[in-house]
RNA sequence: CGGGGCGUAGCGCAGCUUGGUAGCGCGCCUGCUUUGGGAGCAGGAUGUCGGGUGUUCAAAUCACCCCGCCCCGACCA
């Protein structure tokens, strides 16, 4: 490609609306620009990339077995109907109506889709397994679109499911996406790590989050620095503490005391002068339309996701001021676990607590001295808290560490959630139909293109690896003018597009810096610069992006160079 | 949806407090000079000041309403 004749408008300011670097590059390097929020067109250097990984994904499903189908983007209400989703789904759903005013939605995923697809040409064990996916653009009308490609409301996503007759078959489904996993991200040059996620009603750990690491991350990733425990923060568990490690303290007296207008940790604290971990949370939940009480030591905080698994419930949510009132017979701020009316539930955080501060369940007090057994009963504990730094690896004891990170892919085990509700089924060797067991596996594309950038940039643009830069290597004639300079350049232009090679040859009558910060810019790994002294000697420079390295190569061992460290790329 | 901020030329911004000719830098066009890290000089083009309504002799500027965008919280690839 001819720079020259390239659409590539490149911008030497920083748009004021983008905040993290990838999009700041994104919209600079003249990648993509902004049609409406979280909506967004690719240019031809930003769309090479977007192939480019589209490409890897391709390849690499393909390898595991996988087929490639094309779903509509355009899905009729009825199919989200039967999944129950089209009540479930929310804002997120972009829903359209048609001419006829029959409802339709634009779709953020295509489960729907697919098992209606797979039901009605599947009927026997025989068929089984099944691998689709799809390379395909998905709407999902976001609260917050924000940071780009991250987090657009219109995106490109691979989805993968996968349909097998018998539970072994599909965890064997599960882990061969989970490798090609594992290979595409390696593929695509980033740092990453696969984390188990919270999987919801379908137990175990069939769900991981590949998690690029990168500081600009929206998630938390928490993980072991002992051993390879990984998971995001909805999921990251925390161990029982040993039991029969109490304190040989003597269990003080039970003594209430006015606390005006004192409600929060803080307040608490401050007014006794306790520390948090001298208080104990009282927390009313309302699972399911019935009050919980749970309890969590002041210092930790409750991670709802577990708490709703751990309660199996549908519908978790803090309880409303006139629920509090009822169950506590106090106002908010106040509660605490001696008499109150409904379950009560400890986080682990409470074993071996002593002698410590509660809500009176009166307005305006407090309860020091309080102690699980003599002053209230605790009949379960379970592991309910939003997991920290420095807190104790749920495997090996180890110390935890938490890194932010970029979701960019998901693989998750479905079960029979969608067979069941929209009655795919399949006759098996016993003779008698099941639904088959599904799976889904999802890889941003755009999100992976900025996740790879917010891991490979500096301050002069980005630093694309090999294999997913738009261009191998630029060629940059410091002068076109100068008629040998430019020969050069062409003819080397020709002989590394006849070896394979990507190359992009700046022919613009441009200065030399001009086109240095462009290049630098937009990132591509090689750049052969041609001026008139090296020709003098013989020689033309390359210089590496990554590392900065400068190679003076002789002119006829220019080509053959450059082809033998892509070809090891 | 709640809280905060912004909207003036393609991009980055000033002007608004205190109403009166719409400006600066970059980019763009023409010419000459220059040519190894975003050149210099000279000339030039470009705006319904986000939209509407109101106040006023007069509104980018004041008031009200609407729209869009960005940031912080609940969702997700």
């Amino acid at each position: 490609m001819r720079y020259s004749e390239m659409f590539l408008p490149t911008m030497k300011e920083t748009p004021s609306d983008a905040e993290i670097a990838s999009h700041q590059l994104m919209l600079r390097a003249g990648m993509i620009r902004k049609l409406a929020g979280g909506i967004y067109s690719y240019l031809p250097l930003g769309y090479r990339v977007i192939r480019k990984v589209e490409n890897i994904v391709r390849e690499e499903m393909n390898r595991a077995g996988a087929q490639e189908v094309f779903m509509p983007a355009v899905q009729p209400a009825e199919l989200w109907m039967e999944s129950g989703r089209w009540a479930m789904y929310g804002k997120e759903l972009l829903r359209v109506k048609d001419r006829h005013n029959r409802d339709y939605c634009i779709g953020p995923t295509h489960e729907e889709v697919i098992t209606a697809l797979v039901r009605d040409e599947i009927q026997t064990y025989r068929q089984l397994p099944r691998n689709l996916y799809q390379i395909q653009t998905k709407f999902r009308d976001e609260i917050r679109p924000r940071f780009g490609t991250m987090r657009s409301r219109e995106f490109g996503m691979k989805d993968a499911y996968s349909f097998d007759a018998t539970e072994q078959g599909a965890e064997e489904s599960y882990r061969k996406m989970f490798d090609a996993y594992n290979r595409i991200f390696l593929r695509c040059g980033l740092h990453f790590r696969p984390v188990e996620a919270d999987s919801g009603n379908i137990g175990g750990s069939f769900s991981h989050e590949f998690m690029v690491t990168a500081d600009s991350g929206e998630d938390a990733i928490v993980h072991c620095a002992s051993c390879s425990y990984a998971a995001n923060l909805e999921k990251a568990e925390y161990p029982r503490p040993e039991e029969g490690k109490e304190t040989d303290a003597p269990l003080l007296t039970l003594e209430k005391v006015h606390t005006p207008d004192v409600r929060t940790i803080e307040e608490v604290c401050a007014f006794l002068d306790v520390l948090p971990g001298d208080v104990v949370k009282t927390m009313i939940f309302m699972s399911d339309e019935k009050p919980v009480a749970v309890l969590v030591r002041g210092d930790e905080e409750i991670n709802e996701i577990k708490l709703k698994n751990y309660l199996a419930c549908d519908s978790l949510e803090l309880a409303m001021d006139e629920t509090i009132l009822k169950v506590t017979g106090s106002p908010r701020g106040f509660a605490g676990p001696t008499g109150i009316k409904c379950r009560i539930i400890a986080d682990y955080s409470l074993i071996g607590m002593k002698n410590f501060v509660v809500g009176a369940n009166q307005e305006d007090h407090h309860i020091k001295n309080c102690n699980n057994e003599r002053d209230f009963k605790i009949s379960e504990y379970a592991d309910l808290k939003i997991v920290r730094e420095g807190d104790i690896c749920p495997r090996c004891k180890g110390g935890i560490k938490i890194a932010r990170g970029i979701e960019v892919g998901h693989v998750f085990k479905l079960g029979v959630k969608y067979s069941k509700a929209m009655n795919a089924t399949f006759l098996d060797s016993d003779g008698k139909e099941k639904h088959m067991i599904m799976g889904c596996y999802g890889i941003g594309i755009g999100r992976t293109v900025a996740a790879c950038i917010e891991q490979s940039h500096d301050g002069d643009g980005i630093v694309w690896p090999i294999p997913i830069a738009p261009f191998h290597v630029i060629i940059t004639p410091v002068n076109v003018n100068d008629e040998k300079i430019l020969k050069f350049a062409e003819d080397l232009y020709r002989s590394l597009l006849e070896a394979g090679v990507e190359v992009l040859l700046d022919d613009r009558d441009e200065r030399a810096g001009v086109k240095f910060k462009d290049a630098d810019l937009i990132g591509i790994p090689l750049r052969v610069t041609i001026g008139p002294k090296g020709l003098a000697e013989g020689v033309v420079e390359i210089k590496f992006r990554g590392s900065g390295k400068i190679e003076r190569i002789p002119v006829e061992k220019v080509s053959v160079f450059i082809e033998e460290i892509i070809a090891e790329a």
